[in-house]
DNA sequence: GGAACTAGGTCAAAGGTCAG
DNA sequence: CCTGACCTTTGACCTAGTTC
């Protein structure tokens, strides 16, 4: 309390001064809800005592002084004081009340009692469920319209950090259906298929999986680009970090969603996988992916309980990746210094939710050990998707899973009607970064994914003679309707896969010797179910014990 | 919605606002006022935590969020909690509490003292301020003089478990010349390698990169058992914590071996892998690994400056892995605790240490979530290398890094000349647990892995035709005395590389069809640098855009 | 008169206390 | 040590007085 006379030049001056520093400009601007309580950050509800504060901080200053409290810091008087802690140590929140300017005077002497609502009109008539919902309602009305103009968003202290992070969240949670309906324009799939329902709900068809892919990756992007800090990034930054990031959330977004499930994922369009049941539309393909991202993710987020806060926290540290390959060296700064508020935030909240030392560590020791080694097997398999033929991809997926880059450069007209919307402004000033795809972490997949030999023929002359070479005993099945992904093998190959090629613009991606070099995942995987198709492979149970189902058995086989 | 859960999105405003959601439905609707608890039935004094309860009920509940509380039903998890048997069990009255639908989440953390307690007896927070600052500098001094025996490990206190850590970290570093120079006995390099020297040391050769793995595998064997908690795991546990945490091991351990580095790393027997010039002896195979390890890992422990307490507390939280695949239940649970109790000293030590509060998540998150998807490259290194034939690999690589069950079988006499002393007792025991190599993370990688089919010969037969087809021009280098990896092939193999073949035990693991699938990468990775190296097959420096620098243009390419 | 502010007050539901 | 009756504080929401 000492330190009050420091403050005690109030005065007829003060009364000007609110007036003139009165901050409508903001707050006609945007919303009110921008303005931040100098005390605490918390939201303010305008100004009090001559200070821009919330209602909790007004009410404390007011109670403080009409009853003249004394209060004595129990720590060394400089306890943070932020919405969650502020109740911790009023002795330093009352400090920071007077040093940035609350004016005692300003707090008058208790009022005769004016209530008028005196115990009987106010609680029965306006509480009862007819008025509360309103003002709840409210608040999530107003989070979900204000518009964040990117200027106004503080990533200062770590409260606004989780409350900017919810509030976008929240949004994109808005947006879903819009998204998913846009993206189910697209027909992923190249097979036709059985639809499939279990109690749990409809089971995920390959398309449900791609546009369930496909529209995350979209809302992914729309979240990120609502971030003031990564709006500010340049725009190859900007690439790099989506790229890095969009396969991590692809796999975040889908554990935590299913995070209450048993034993199944269930995809951004509420489609489930199961890891139990056999699944004759994608024949175990993704099982594998399934099963490991419930036991290492799913599983440990239950655990764990993971709440919102810490979900959208551990999306955003994961987002702003100074490590991610190819971000400039400003970039990169900026994007640490982005990541080691949001881990302070996320410190700090996970430490005042609940008395468990042990919580930070686990949590973040978790989830992040295990997000980039699944989104690497999801990314692989997303790969082998489109490169086995089950299905093809839409540009989003291509450039922010698969990571290849769009070039416009030769005639392809296959890509051109699906454009989604958000992808064309971090498009614009792109440079053309060499980029390593990490997903796909190790050798064998970033051979398979990286090179760009010019060797086509070559290698597809080679493919062909080692199926001369072979005789029709084991690799009959390129012989059939289904074999065809080389133009130049100019063996019966029909129009549906012609389209396949280009629909992904392989021919520019140039994965085609290793395309040569996976001929059996190639009719393994493509048409099945028609009865028709020829030549598996693998030709007997004991040849495929990694793979456990019934996958095999169709056609006659 | 039903993405994230209506009942999830808490925000942090929820904590505070949850008394808004207050309808008195409840009070007219019952006789005057005499609420009941929901839990116990006693009387109630108004809603708590969203649910209408007494005192006890409210304090009970709070308390067990505050403090973490775990309860355990001695009975059938079926008392009956009412007035007067609520106490007798705690864990069916938490059970009623949360079935009843109190919030964990309206637990707020501890306030400031209000109360009258301030003049003597209290302790709280004042106890542990006094105590931390010596705990935190003679952590470290008693941490590097203590003895320990094995049988007298604490595990039970932060500062024990650490100065465990730390006292067998160094018990390893005084045994790494012993191991490695018993693991120098063994020739893992195939080819006839130059000595390099350069400014920093010795540049390693392809065995020294070997040695150094074999040689941190049995290290880290040797380390792992030595670990109280870890030798009471059951045998096949100890196995599948083990192979999970191997590879991340290496990684951790080479990133922080190179911390102090300048753009190269060291191995653990000293010498160098430079990601800048051209090796000619491994022909730049490990320099995108090298690259991405150094930017991913090495850089970030740097910027970190990583101490020795926090290496060791993120290598145990790295095989403490309660997610480890094949691993029992009991075994997840008891794991799981240890991972938890590292990571909360780590988190102690961490906030003692420095008084940054992004620290503990920047370091776990940057770390962990790295060493995972590096390891798995490195696998696939590993992996590659022995298929390929740069190296065979000793029983400790094969099991530990490659994940391949040892089988006896068949006749192998090459690998029994080297069995490191701890490799045998954790395999006696071992139940066939079907392993998943998640190293080699996607299907790629695990289906390159995985398979064990029968068509050995059959495929064999396929990759020598596909070399014949191409015709000497292109895979000519095969014909060469290191060309032979195949049995059936019968081109000159030598001695030295049946050996290797039955090393790996390769006939067990049929990699076979996969292996011809990638006659490419031979040529490329093997045999180049002798200046008769024909046939790059990505011949052009367009080719291989991804990988920047200048490892083209040795041979005549 | 009324919109915008900022004093004031209210009270459910958080918190803490400390004998038992 | 935990329990729980009892007390204090908090803060979202509301009213009212003042100014423009």
């Amino acid at each position: 309390m000492g330190d009050i006379g420091m403050d005690c030049n109030i005065g007829i001056n003060d009364i000007f001064r609110t007036h003139n520093i009165s901050p409508k400009l903001e707050i006609n601007q945007d919303d009110s809800s921008v303005l931040e309580c100098s005390i605490c950050h918390d939201r303010a509800a305008g100004k009090h005592y001559s200070v821009v504060s919330c209602n909790g901080c007004k009410g404390f200053f007011r109670r403080t002084i009409r009853r003249n409290y004394k209060y004595t810091c129990r720590f060394d008087k400089k306890c943070i004081i932020d919405k969650l802690s502020r109740a911790n140590c009023r002795a330093c929140r009352f400090d920071r009340c007077i040093h940035f300017g609350m004016k005692i005077d300003a707090v008058q002497n208790e009022r005769d009692l004016i209530g008028k609502r005196a115990n009987s009109s106010y609680k029965g008539g306006i509480k009862t469920e007819s008025e509360s919902p309103p003002a709840k309602s409210m608040l999530i009305h107003r989070l979900s319209q204000t518009e964040f103009d990117g200027t106004k968003q503080n990533w200062s202290s770590s409260k606004s950090i989780l409350m900017s992070l919810l509030h976008f969240e929240r949004k994109m949670k808005h947006m879903r259906d819009t998204v998913i309906k846009k993206t189910n324009e697209f027909d992923f799939s190249l097979t036709s298929e059985h639809i499939n329902n279990k109690e749990d709900g409809r089971v995920a068809s390959v398309n449900d999986i791609f546009t369930s892919l496909s529209a995350t990756t979209e809302l992914t992007l729309n979240w990120a680009f609502s971030l003031a800090p990564f709006a500010e990034l340049s725009n190859p930054d900007k690439v790099v970090l989506l790229k890095n990031f969009a396969p991590q959330n692809v796999v975040l977004c889908l554990a935590f969603r299913s995070m209450a499930n048993k034993g199944h994922l269930t995809l951004l369009n509420d489609c489930i996988i199961d890891n139990k049941t056999d699944d004759i539309n994608h024949g175990n393909f993704y099982k594998n992916d399934c099963e490991r991202i419930m036991r290492e993710c799913v599983d440990e987020m239950f655990r764990l309980q993971v709440d919102d806060v810490e979900f959208v926290a551990l999306k955003a540290a994961a987002l702003f990746n100074n490590t991610a390959p190819g971000i400039s060296k400003e970039g990169a700064l900026r994007v640490l210094d982005i990541k080691k508020k949001v881990l302070r935030a996320l410190t700090e909240y996970v430490q005042n939710k609940i008395n468990d030392p042990s919580r930070i560590g686990d949590l973040v020791f978790s989830i992040s050990s295990s997000l980039r080694v699944l989104a690497s097997s999801v990314v692989e398999n997303v790969l082998l998707s489109s490169l086995i033929g089950i299905a093809r991809m839409d540009s989003l997926i291509t450039e922010y899973i698969l990571h290849q880059d769009k070039q416009t450069d030769q005639d392809d007209n296959a890509s051109t009607n699906q454009d989604s919307g958000c992808t064309s402004s971090p498009e614009q000033n792109i440079s053309p970064i060499p980029y390593l795809n990490e997903h796909i972490t190790g050798n064998i997949g970033q051979m398979i994914h990286k090179h760009h030999d010019k060797q086509f023929g070559d290698i597809g002359g080679a493919f062909a003679n080692l199926q001369a070479s072979n005789g029709p005993t084991h690799h009959q099945h390129l012989q059939g309707s289904q074999a065809t992904y080389f133009p130049e093998m100019k063996i019966d190959f029909g129009q549906n896969h012609f389209r396949t090629y280009h629909d992904m613009d392989m021919s520019k991606l140039s994965y085609q010797h290793h395309i040569a070099q996976i001929p059996n995942l190639m009719s393994w995987h493509v048409g099945n179910g028609s009865g028709e198709s020829i030549g598996e492979p693998f030709s007997s149970s004991a040849s495929m014990p990694l793979l456990p189902g019934n996958q095999q058995g169709h056609g006659q086989f």
